[in-house]
DNA sequence: GTAGGGTTAG
């Protein structure tokens, strides 16, 4: 780590260095590819060369295996570690692969004396951006970092490709190091920034670098975006409608998503009239809502125990000639199964056949749930037998759903069978197959078993629900032998 | 913005 840390010591002690690279870099990008750099004298004669050379080794690199050994025995005069040659290297290799430029460079540090310039580190590290190998630009500076310091417009660019492409808590790292190397990030730098920490969900961080970013800059539609969202996030979504408000009032449209958002947070709190507020706004703003934005209504209402509705908009939606894809069939099946509308269920797993989607894992797990909740054994083993056969496999969830049923319906010796079969299958069993069983069997009164899988659980590091600790006290009331009633004590009073 | 959606109970 502290590798990786000292490029920015040198950034910060070696203000003068990195001008430097700067204007080197800006000579060479400059000036056209065929003249080279204008402080080589003889630039042109070795260019034309090294264009043909350049492509010679790159075919080498390519096509042959051991291609260093070719490269070594073909060409042994030449001299590969010139870092013009790197450079004409580079250029070729950008359209085609930058990661034969990274093997090169490699093979050229640990093989010749190579002492790479910064401009060819600075282009090769760019190269890598350009080609969005995150991954690769976080070695390429960490083994390398130490010898040079990064271009800050380069460091940049990095910072938003790693909160792009996942590796956020990378991206805050370099970002707070580039502020305090004296660095004021761009405002899409910080962008990318604060849309990452709302990739990984670190709302509180958000809001710590939005304050830091607020006294110095202009804020923007895409800050505006990040915000709204940060609000929707963390349930403030009333405030997030200020903000709207704020933005339409000043004749700025913020985009599709940014109403889909809102209008899911106020469905999710059970704001209907904001909700078809937005909903309108965004119309009138020639933004229709997308399926995915029906989804999210009829998501929030079927949460809110308004199924009801969620199955008027859904009727209304395929109406209006909107086509339900499988997750919304899902969903609606879902919602339906759950008001205890299993015909109208069935109709809809029918109809979502019949329009040639193939139910997933989630439309079998919801409607297996529903069989067994209805006490459906056989069809529910039947459709789990379908559902493996179309290839979705044996989960953690599903057999959960399995183990759920037979336990809500008298069945924890079923139960137990499906989680026998688990571990012979090797699916992983979680806090919600122990619970189920541990209630399941006490609910039968089957308190030895029970304990012996509560102890399980434990001792798996898992919790156990207030649930399953309720089941267990009252067992507390049946006849015990003595060892029995024993551990069910040392286990509540351990509570 | 190219995902989302499902499983513990009453």
């Amino acid at each position: 780590m502290s590798r990786g840390q000292s490029y920015f010591i040198t950034l910060i002690r070696n203000p003068s260095r990195q001008n430097n690279t700067t204007t080197q870099i800006r000579t060479l990008t400059l000036d056209s590819p065929s003249r080279g750099t204008s402080t080589e004298p003889d630039s042109d004669a070795h260019q034309g060369s090294y264009t043909e050379m350049a492509k010679t080794v790159s075919t080498i690199i390519r096509e042959r295996h051991r291609w260093q050994q070719t490269l070594v025995s073909d060409f042994p005069s030449f001299n590969f570690a010139d870092p013009l040659f790197f450079r004409q290297m580079l250029t070729l290799q950008n359209n085609n692969n930058v990661m034969f430029s990274l093997w090169f460079f490699r093979w050229l540090c640990s093989t010749f004396d190579y002492k790479p310039d910064p401009v060819s580190l600075n282009l090769l590290f760019g190269a890598l951006l350009d080609a969005k190998a995150v991954k690769a630009a976080k070695i390429f500076l960490d083994t390398t970092g130490f010898k040079f310091s990064p271009e800050v417009t380069l460091l940049e660019r990095y910072v938003k490709c790693l909160c792009e492409d996942g590796l956020v808590e990378e991206g805050i790292k370099v970002y707070t190091q580039l502020k305090e190397s004296g660095t004021v990030p761009s405002v899409p730098t910080c962008n990318a920034v604060l849309l990452g920490c709302l990739k990984v969900k670190k709302l509180d961080l958000f809001w710590e670098l939005h304050k830091e970013m607020k006294e110095t800059e202009v804020v923007d539609l895409e800050r505006i975006q990040c915000l709204i969202q940060a609000l929707c996030d963390g349930g403030e979504v009333s405030e997030g409608y200020e903000l709207l408000k704020k933005v339409l009032k000043q004749g700025l449209d913020p985009g599709h998503a940014v109403y889909s958002r809102l209008v899911s947070g106020f469905c999710k709190i059970g704001n209907y009239a904001c909700m078809s507020e937005i909903l309108h706004t965004m119309i009138a703003w020639n933004h229709s809502p997308s399926i995915y934005t029906y989804q999210e209504i009829i998501k929030g209402l079927c949460k809110n125990q308004k199924q009801r509705e969620a199955f008027c908009v859904f009727n209304n939606l395929k109406e209006r000639g909107y086509a339900p894809d499988r997750v919304v069939y899902t969903t609606m099946i879902h919602g339906l199964c759950e008001m205890g509308w299993f015909g109208s269920a069935r109709k809809l797993w029918f109809e979502m056949m019949e329009k040639g989607m193939r139910p997933n894992e989630f439309t079998y797990n919801v409607m297996i749930h529903a069989h067994l909740k209805r006490g459906e054994v056989v069809l529910a083993r039947e459709l789990y037998g379908e559902m493996l056969r179309n290839g979705y496999g044996e989960t953690t969830v599903s057999c959960n759903t399995m183990i759920t049923g037979f336990c809500s319906y008298g069945r924890a010796d079923q139960a137990f069978e499906v989680f026998k079969k688990m571990s012979e299958t090797g699916v992983k069993p979680d806090a919600i197959t122990y619970n189920a069983l541990v209630q399941g069997f006490c609910k039968e009164n089957k308190v030895e078993k029970g304990i012996a899988l509560f102890k399980e659980l434990k001792a798996l590091g898992m919790y156990p629900s207030d649930r399953t600790y309720a089941a267990l006290q009252k067992m507390r009331n049946l006849k015990l032998s003595d060892s029995v009633a024993a551990s069910l004590n040392e286990i509540l009073e351990a509570a």
